[in-house]
DNA sequence: GGTGACTGTCCGAGCAGACCGGACATTGCC
DNA sequence: GGCAATGTCCGGTCTGCTCGGACAGTCACC
């Protein structure tokens, strides 16, 4: 059975974004079609509990129990606490951006970003914590994708649209299918300007003790630097992922061979 | 109106804490005293917005969702850039624990949280970010109470259980409000091994633009080290609010003296 | 300071859809 | 292979959500 008041909670909370983050009782009825009175009871409950809070000019905006339960969701991502670890000795020593990121249905969540200059900031603005991205032209969304349940990938990949973001960007599914089986044999994925001109990626997988990979780690690279020295840093991150996937209690059976 | 499906799913949400990060439906239901198949249903709803994820075997984990609006509400808490800017330059210069929290309904949230020495770590692991805490024994608590709109502090007031902690905690309304008016009357306040025996802390208000007091920062520090340097620590903590507040745009009418 | 436009809140009748007992499918464990 | 336990599906009942309209509070502009 369906919840359609859950289902509506769910596209009033989708309302509040970066470039919104506060909204009254009509603009989001109208922007959701749905009755001003209707709204407002939806929005009053959820602020009674604590989802949302209201301003003191009866408009609203997310709540702080969205920021508690988050600290439980995280406190208990293992894969988390030894990732940040790993990723600041990276940015320290090789003084690069990296990323980390999970997949939530068929869309990279980046979760993780340590970068190194300031210099570069401008640039890879675009991505950043929280936000989410179709996965077919990320490194991290390959990796995550290549290593989803073998039966679960259909309905995914199904799903995902491939919109075009710069002129490398992997349009057609026989390519990106082809993209992932290479990216599951070898263990590591690229992104050469595929999402932005000038930057590349590389990323690997984490896997947990199960053996599964909730997670993925990258560095992000402005092409002129990266594809030099494509092999080394795909040496770098592939070693930092298999050390916290180790830590995590992934015990190597099947680590590919760089 | 009262929107009864919203209730419960606040009482699910509620169900999701650090110490018990995953339920069944079973479990739940029990847990609420409801149908099966009305948690059932609830969870599934849910688990759909992306609000909580499923694990392998049909169990259900927060999802990323909430950490995707949690960023959301992070990137326009304006309040929180600054203060992490300043706690770490306190933490650097001073090697002492500080702490950012704001005041929801009628609990104190923890935002931040930034300690020097791992030394220190155990004793206060207790109070970590995203916890919440009745407001009447912390420093921070007393501050944020104290300058909250006069009229809704009565309401506050009333809500509050004020549970002892150890032999310092308040526990008397009119003591509290006494403590309230001092901490309004000087900028500051204290807690004096109020919480934890063998910790004090003294916090300071961060003001917004509007003279608001959303949030409060505070230095944290074993009692040895805090009662023979009180002023000193209190002057740095006050200072370091000040600054936040100035940088927030807040123009210091009302400042008080040190 | 009065006036008008606008916004959030309250109300109540009507009916969509949530609720829940019970049956069914699955999984894991003796 | 059988048993126990758990998640899922179904459909009739009746709860409680929906939504038009009226009300109150706020701001801006004469």
């Amino acid at each position: 059975m369906k919840q359609h008041l859950i289902e509506k909670v769910g596209s009033v909370l989708n309302l509040f974004s970066f470039q919104r983050p506060e909204w009254g009782v009509r603009e989001a009825a109208e922007s959701l079609d749905l009755p001003k009175s209707t709204m407002g009871d939806i929005l009053l409950s959820l602020a009674d509990q604590g989802v949302l809070s209201r301003t003191s000019t009866g408009r609203y905006r997310l709540g702080w129990r969205l920021f508690e339960l988050s600290q439980v969701l995280l406190e208990h991502t293992e894969f988390c606490i030894e990732a940040r670890r790993a990723m600041h000795e990276l940015v320290e020593r090789w003084g690069e951006t990296t990323h980390l990121a999970v997949l939530d249905g068929t869309q990279v969540l980046f979760v993780e970003k340590l970068q190194a200059t300031p210099a570069t900031t401008i640039i890879l603005s675009r991505i950043s914590v929280g936000s989410r991205f179709s996965a077919h032209g990320l490194a991290v969304g390959k990796v995550l994708l290549a290593y989803q349940a073998r039966f679960s990938l259909p309905t995914v990949l199904e799903k995902l649209e491939l919109t075009a973001y710069t002129l490398n960007t992997i349009t057609t599914r026989e390519q990106l299918i082809q993209e992932l089986e290479d990216a599951r044999r070898q263990g590591y994925a690229y992104d050469r300007e595929e999402v932005t001109q000038g930057i590349c990626c590389v990323a690997a997988p984490i896997f947990d003790i199960d053996g599964r990979v909730p997670a993925a780690i990258s560095f992000c690279i402005p092409a002129y630097r990266f594809f030099p020295q494509e092999d080394h840093y795909t040496e770098i991150i592939v070693r930092a992922a298999q050390s916290i996937s180790e830590k995590l209690g992934y015990r190597a059976k099947g680590l590919h061979a760089l």
